[in-house]
DNA sequence: ACCTGAACACCGTTCAAGT
DNA sequence: ACCTGAACACCGTTCAAGT
């Protein structure tokens, strides 16, 4: 029995586990250390999970779960999709170590499923056949789990993550201009763009753009 | 002293890492497992590398320096960008369970750098300002990683691929489709896109596409 | 320069058993 | 239904030592 007697559950062992791997990437996330954190035995584990991947398994359709999916409008497809692509893209970006555990279950899970439903949906609206409706909903779906977890992974706090964006620009100015003119040019621009909401939005219009382009 | 009394060397260490990978999955790559594989005590893989990360950080670094980027033409940019994205891909392809590794360590590297510098040029010629170039460069190479990564990752031979497709379809098609009528409509495309070449062309368009649209 | 040997603190997982 | 205890076959890594 668990710290204070309270049982275990699945849904409190997986939100812990999100905690962790939030805080001290996926690699902390243990059977034996979740087990540690819920004072009880590793083997205590295996009455709620089959084994370490039905754990990783269940964060994942954790992560799914938490996006608002806005309801369909009568609004042109464009403005949905890209509503949804950013629903997905909020529910992701504070789980950067988790996100990338979804792209591989969307079809596996029940909130998966309702979120590609919605996106085949107005994919054929925009007038994509069948075919090309599945390949570009699944490429759209991994690419904004893209756009959340290409941030290079930093294993330190907050406030040290200032430092580690002056690091780069440094590394990256002090590069031969004359060998990569434009990547010296926008090192600043390199080195922070994945703290910048801009750098989200502006490529959630890149893809939905690019949905018009091969339309 | 290894096998036939051969040297190890970095080179071939990450190469076999590579090819284990690509068999058995990234979880198989392991400091004691390539010991065995060259005949050696798993100490002395640290006489060439500081440890287990700097061995994927070069695994990566190998992946990247094996893209074969087409010299510049006097063509125009987006198909210049293209050909780029495509040998980028073409490089990544074999390598699925190798490919994600790379995302952080493209601007680390100095073929990546290549990589960068001429994507960067390219899109500064297509109208984007620096920073809308830079966030648009590292969301390009992230994206045709995804394109890599997406595939439900098969731990199987290439023949229980087939199976695993039909599987993948008839889940999808055993759906109310009350409730997922576009996902049930779509299940064999949803289920196969990732083995087609279709899929990687078609959303290479899209990405091109979409910096059209964002120019 | 390149490798070995022994040891340490971790993993996931199985199996039998307790209440 | 829910959990413990002991055990097994693995990990990455350090440290001292060999040639």
């Amino acid at each position: 029995m668990g710290k204070r007697g309270v049982r275990l559950s699945r849904e409190a062992i997986v939100g812990r586990a999100v905690e962790l791997a939030d805080a001290e990437g996926l690699a902390a996330v243990t059977i034996r250390r979740l087990a540690q954190e819920n004072a009880v035995t590793p083997m205590a584990m295996y009455w709620h999970f089959d084994d370490k991947d039905s754990l990783l398994d269940a964060m994942a359709e954790h992560l799914i779960a938490s996006v608002d999916v806005p309801e369909p409008t009568d609004g042109p497809w464009d403005g949905q999709l890209r509503a949804i692509l950013a629903a997905l893209l909020a529910a992701l970006r504070p789980h950067p170590a988790v996100a990338g555990l979804a792209s591989a279950r969307v079809l596996a899970t029940e909130p998966g499923l309702r979120l590609a439903e919605r996106v085949l949906e107005l994919l054929g609206r925009a007038g994509l056949d069948t075919r090309r409706a599945a390949e570009a909903a699944m490429f759209l779906v991994s690419s904004v789990i893209a756009l959340v977890t290409a941030a290079p992974a930093d294993r330190r706090g907050p406030e040290d993550e200032e430092d580690a964006v002056r690091q780069r620009k440094a590394r990256l100015q002090a590069l031969p201009p004359s060998r990569y003119p434009h990547v010296v040019a926008a090192a600043p621009e390199l080195a922070n763009c994945f703290d910048r909401d801009g750098y989200f939005d502006d490529n959630l219009d890149l893809l939905v753009r690019g949905v018009h382009g091969i339309a």
